[in-house]
DNA sequence: CGTCGCTTGTGAAAAACGTCACAAAATCTA
DNA sequence: TAGATTTTGTGACGTTTTTCACAAGCGACG
């Protein structure tokens, strides 16, 4: 029941949940710290630290009730409700992003996609309208976007971020490889490919 | 000059690498741990340790050697060289990918693509020709192919895994979201997009 | 009801990681 | 050449995170 978790924590939280639900959909009714473990690439003393930090959500000789626990890590994870999602820049990642169903089947809803293209601007996607930059302010406003996934350009990444943060957006996924400047009450995940491969080729180095 | 290298290191020196090659394009010719620091979002007393695990190359009073730092950052994350890369998975994730140039100016070569569509199968994306998977262990002999970018379902992901491996490849960057099994001599890095949306709404709830 | 087997929750110990502080090395100035 | 100035490299120190170990709680069963 502590205050401050660290952000490997709240990674293994996830891997929790997706195990869950995959030993929910197996029909099982309980699990134990050391099967969650052993589907996570961990220990079983580590995920009732993890768990440890939110509450006790386990009994003593039985372990966990698969439902029950699953619920409390949406809740914990705050996925036990809808996050209206902004998709800004409808380019070749965009428009991946866009039609991958894993993010709507956790609640991230896109109500808005956004690009600076004169050609796009207004084109349908899905039933989504194209909007133009500037009305990013009023996008946010007015569907209560909380959430941005950015996937412009990275010369046009801090401008429009900045904009958004004034406007009052709580969270970047941020795929261009730049370094945004935000206040510290936005939160900001980057994903950065590149970094990923030189990690590969790093640790393939270092044995070879 | 030590042995076990922290992950966060290695993340911290592709910034560094990323910071060092802004500044040769300003014309700078050194820079101080400091710099670095403030580039990357870290203090100077760690840039220092962090450059400490694989030798000394800076200079007392003066700072690092932009051009010698980076070319030494790049022996060590060992993109030095090129890698020869497969996509495996011609879809929505892998077509962007594919045209993503990023990959390419740090020598990641995408030397084959695979998918197990009939449809896709034969078609030309640039100069390469989609192969079907019966082709994997011949393509990673004849082509050299270290790396994977595995961008396939889930439930295909395990099953090409084997087969590359045990064809010996070395590194996969892994977009299914699954937990790969390989030996321990197989670096793998996880792309999960999900997960880091809900790192942020764990965020966002958190201080709420 | 008492005991037995199992599994959690958690302080305490250990390990990993980051920060601090300063001697040493280099340049610059005069 | 001497002294002032700058900035590295690194051991010592502090904090965070993981691992360990076990008392306590729960169900089952005779
Ligand atoms: N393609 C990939 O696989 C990939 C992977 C990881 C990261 N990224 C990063 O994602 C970002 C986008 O990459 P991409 O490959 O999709 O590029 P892209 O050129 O295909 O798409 C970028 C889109 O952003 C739009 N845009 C440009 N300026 C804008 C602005 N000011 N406001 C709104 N929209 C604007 C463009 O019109 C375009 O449609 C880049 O930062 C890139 O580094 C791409
Ligand atoms: N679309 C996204 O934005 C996105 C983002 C992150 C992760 N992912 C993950 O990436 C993977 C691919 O996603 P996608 O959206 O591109 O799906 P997709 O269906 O568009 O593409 C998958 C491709 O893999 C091919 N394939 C299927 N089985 C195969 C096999 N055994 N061997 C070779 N190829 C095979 C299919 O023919 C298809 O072309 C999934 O695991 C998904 O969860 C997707």
């Amino acid at each position: 029941m502590s205050r401050r978790i660290p952000a490997s924590t709240i990674r293994r939280l996830s891997h929790y949940l997706r195990s869950l639900e995959d030993i929910e959909g197996e029909g099982r009714e309980t699990v134990s710290s050391e099967e969650l473990a052993d589907r996570g690439q961990t220990t079983a003393a580590q995920v009732r630290k993890d768990l440890s930090h939110f509450g006790s959500f386990g009994k003593r000789g039985l372990g966990y009730r698969v439902d029950e626990l699953r619920v409390r890590l949406l809740e914990i994870l705050g996925v036990d409700r809808v996050w209206k999602v902004a998709l800004i820049g409808a380019g070749r990642i965009g428009s991946a992003l866009f039609e991958y169903p894993a993010f709507e089947s956790r609640g991230y809803e896109c109500v808005a996609i956004v690009d600076a293209d004169p050609e796009k601007i207004g084109a349908m996607w899905g039933a989504l309208r194209i909007r133009p930059p500037e009305e990013i302010e009023s996008l946010i406003g007015s569907l209560g976007i909380e959430l941005f996934i950015l996937a412009v350009p990275a010369q046009a990444a801090q401008q429009i971020t900045d904009r958004a943060v004034g406007a009052g957006i709580k969270g970047i996924l941020n795929f261009a490889p730049i370094r945004l400047k935000v206040p510290s009450h936005v939160a900001v995940e980057d994903v950065n490919l590149v970094m990923q491969l030189e990690a590969l080729s790093f640790a393939i180095t270092q044995r070879g």
